[in-house]
DNA sequence: AGCACGCCGACT
DNA sequence: GTCGGCGTGCTC
């Protein structure tokens, strides 16, 4: 760290002092503007000579600790824990060390001897005194990694940021002292609302699923909840699906709390001021984090309290191998940790559902009257019901959903949700609803781009005349027409009141309490200032409910509450327009508010078709020649079945990733096992790709434990 | 993953 | 007789 690390990293720890001065030389000739070791006496720490190491490497072959020497003066900074650069695949030529990369890793353990045959290679270098990975943490990553079939080194990846010299030079503040307990100020809305407040006050560790009621008190009351672990002297982690939701909890918690005793933890801020605030939660001077997914291994300690909101969104899920999801992690510290859990949403997830079953959380919810109370009005209108008023055709609004909007404005904003333009919806025929399928390989068809060219999203072979199968109808249902174009339209609609967009391209936070028209796309919905928007429009609920996809349902009902939660209440006149068949179950429960009920008759369903969460599910994507190969060296566990090969979309996602290089179609399996053996089909999975790996008897796969898009 | 060592074909 | 194919194995 300071220049006064020990000897050169290709001699072994006998050779002589002469010939390394030599090399040493050598190398600071060669790199004098780096910082490079000087030479030191090539003298090994007496008292626990031995650094157990994880190299910060994502193969799987290698998924193990290596053990390394460690050089005298490295001996007091080469504490468990701390960043150490090492040298690694060498090999041994007339015995002397040769060749090798410096690579990077951490110290897991000091040791007094290895069980390693072999001689040692010292440590090259410490690279910061600060020790980043703590036993929990390291435990924690293992877990992961375990449960998803991946590397520590990939987990640790994610879990631990990368150095920042200037972050770690500055001190941390001082911890503040615990704060009082909270009052429950809008828990007491939830019959159990208080008790859990107490508990979690207490020391405690109760589990909640939380149906959180519509009208946008949620961040207080996470705050609230965030409070009462610390007032237990505990710590606290919530995890939130973006930016904006964090912001949100974050000036709850200032509002509650003042500075200093949370720290929020996204994107938004640089790498630098990111380290600092994780060290901070590191060094034990700060007990709450709040942040998004990679906040999910926040090295928060004695935990209390691990939280996450909406944990239906799909952004909870890491994009990067092993691709783990905030909840799971969640629950993977709550085991260890013994801490209380609360996951909250205005859904229930079937996943949360489960918990819910097996009794191992409790529900959080509030009486039917006061759901009454707090939801907006919802009704749905079919989308055959054209109105007769040219411009709400031109809108394509259906009359009820126009007379609503123009109502509603004179009380204040509106908000329009509209799927995302390129959303691709499963095709079906207007006639008889038959999905549109490819002639030549059965694959589903979509319309991808703007030029209204069908295509096959398995095979990309486009469809120039397309006829159903079934009735052979040759019109399908349009696609979805985007919030620009929807913003156009509407602003002609209604041509004195002021029309915002809030989408990919620019998302809004927030919106003044006046009169406008808010179109946004789901996720993308702005709060609106005040009590909320006077009404809310859900068009095209079809889009959303037709996608492809085991949680369709679930997902657009999810999306529905959320926009329908920006709405006030009904006694103040909120309403809400879906338009959407009403038959449909995810509709019917947005009319009736009960996104719990509607979460625990799907877990039902998902039981009866043994699909997740019920049982658990991985996928393996590859070229059909190495998913093959895969399953020949696959050991699945007993009941475990394969679904497919299904040829994988040539657009869409989730599927970039390994293989596929040279455009070669991928495959796509999915493995199934019964409940409690989802530990046994991760390490299945890792067995065989080590197999496949070490044989190379094909290209790896891409393999994902809880795949979230299954067909 | 790299990067070697290690036994079988076409070339100066 | 060699140069070199990538099959197999190791990396503290």
């Amino acid at each position: 760290m300071n220049g006064t690390t020990g000897s050169p990293d290709s001699a072994p720890a006998s050779e002589g002092a002469g010939e390394q001065l030599e090399l040493v030389r050598a190398e600071l000739k060669k790199a004098k503007a780096r910082a490079r070791p000087k030479a030191g006496p090539k003298v090994t720490a007496t008292r626990l000579p031995v650094a157990r190491v994880v190299v910060n490497k994502g193969v799987l072959v290698i998924d193990q600790y290596f053990d390394y020497s460690v050089p005298a003066d490295l001996d007091e900074a080469a504490q468990p824990g701390v960043r150490v650069r090492v040298r690694f695949g060498a090999r041994v030529v007339k015995g002397r060390r040769e060749g090798g990369t410096l690579i990077d890793g951490f110290v897991v353990e000091r040791l007094a001897a290895s069980d390693y045959a072999g001689p040692l290679a010292p440590l090259s270098q410490v690279l910061s005194p600060e020790p980043v990975l703590s036993p929990e943490l390291l435990r924690l990553c293992r877990a992961v990694a375990d449960r998803y079939a991946g590397t520590l080194a990939d987990v640790l990846q994610l879990a631990v940021p990368p150095k920042h010299g200037r972050a770690e030079a500055a001190p941390s503040p001082e911890p503040l002292p615990p704060p009082a307990a909270p009052e429950a100020g809008s828990w007491t809305r939830y019959p159990q609302g208080p008790a859990f407040l107490a508990a979690l006050a207490g020391q405690g560790a109760p589990r909640a699923v939380w149906a959180a009621l519509p009208g946008g008190s949620w961040p207080q009351e996470l705050a609230v909840a965030v409070a009462a672990a610390l007032a237990s002297g505990r710590g606290a982690l919530v995890v939130l699906p973006d930016g904006r939701s964090v912001a949100r909890l974050d000036a709850a918690l200032l509002e509650l709390l003042g500075s200093g005793r949370h720290v929020a933890l996204t994107a938004e801020h640089g790498a630098e001021e990111r380290y600092r605030r994780w060290l901070a939660v590191s060094r034990g001077s700060v007990r709450a984090v709040v942040g998004t997914r990679a906040a999910m291994f926040a090295p928060v300690r004695d935990l209390g309290l691990l939280a996450v909101w909406d944990d239906g969104d799909d952004r909870l899920s890491d994009e990067r191998a092993p691709y783990p999801h905030a909840r799971d992690v969640l629950l993977l510290r709550a085991a260890e940790a013994g801490a209380a859990v609360l996951i909250g949403g205005l859904t229930t997830t079937v996943e949360a559902a489960q918990l819910l079953r097996t009794g191992w959380a409790r529900p959080l919810a509030a009486d039917r009257e006061q759901v009454r109370r707090s939801a907006p009005l919802v009704r749905t209108v079919s989308d055959r019901d054209q109105s007769d008023d040219a411009a709400a055709r031109a809108a394509r609004l259906p009359s009820h959903a126009w007379r609503v909007a123009r109502e509603a404005l004179e009380r204040g904003p509106v908000l329009v949700q509209v799927p995302r333009r390129g959303y691709v919806p499963r095709l079906a025929c207007t006639r008889c609803r038959e999905a549109a399928r490819c002639a030549h390989c059965a694959g589903p068809l979509a319309l991808p781009g703007a030029d209204g060219v069908l295509t096959c999203a398995w095979c990309g072979r486009s469809e120039a005349d397309w006829h159903c199968r079934e009735c052979g109808g040759s019109r399908l249902r349009a696609q979805v027409v985007g919030s620009g174009r929807t913003a156009e339209e509407l602003g002609r609609a209604f041509p004195l009141v002021p029309v915002l967009t809030s989408g990919r391209a620019e998302v809004l936070d927030s919106v003044p309490d006046s009169p406008a028209l808010v179109v946004a796309t789901p996720g993308a919905e702005p709060v609106a200032e005040g009590g909320g928007y006077a009404a809310a429009l859900l068009l095209d609920g079809w889009a959303l409910l037709g996608r492809a996809d085991l949680r369709a349902g679930e997902d657009a009902l999810r999306r529905w509450t959320n926009a329908a939660g920006l709405v006030r209440p009904r006694e103040q006149g909120g309403t809400v327009v879906i338009v959407a068949e009403e038959t449909l179950r995810p509709v019917q429960a947005l009319v009736r508010w009960d996104p719990a009920g509607f979460a625990a008759t799907e877990l039902g369903e998902r039981a009866e078709l043994r699909f997740p969460p019920v049982s658990r599910m991985a996928s393996v994507t590859g070229s059909a020649g190495s998913v093959e190969d895969l399953l020949g060296l696959l050991r699945l566990p007993e009941g475990g079945d394969v679904l497919g090969p299904v040829q994988v979309p040539v657009r869409g996602r989730g599927s970039g990733g390994a293989g596929g290089a040279g455009g070669e179609p991928l495959e796509r399996v999915l493995l199934r096992v019964d409940p409690g053996r989802g530990a046994a089909l991760a390490a299945a999975l890792k067995a065989a790709q080590v197999a496949q790996l070490v044989r190379r008897s094909a290209e790896p796969v891409r393999v994902r434990i809880d795949p979230p898009d299954i067909g």
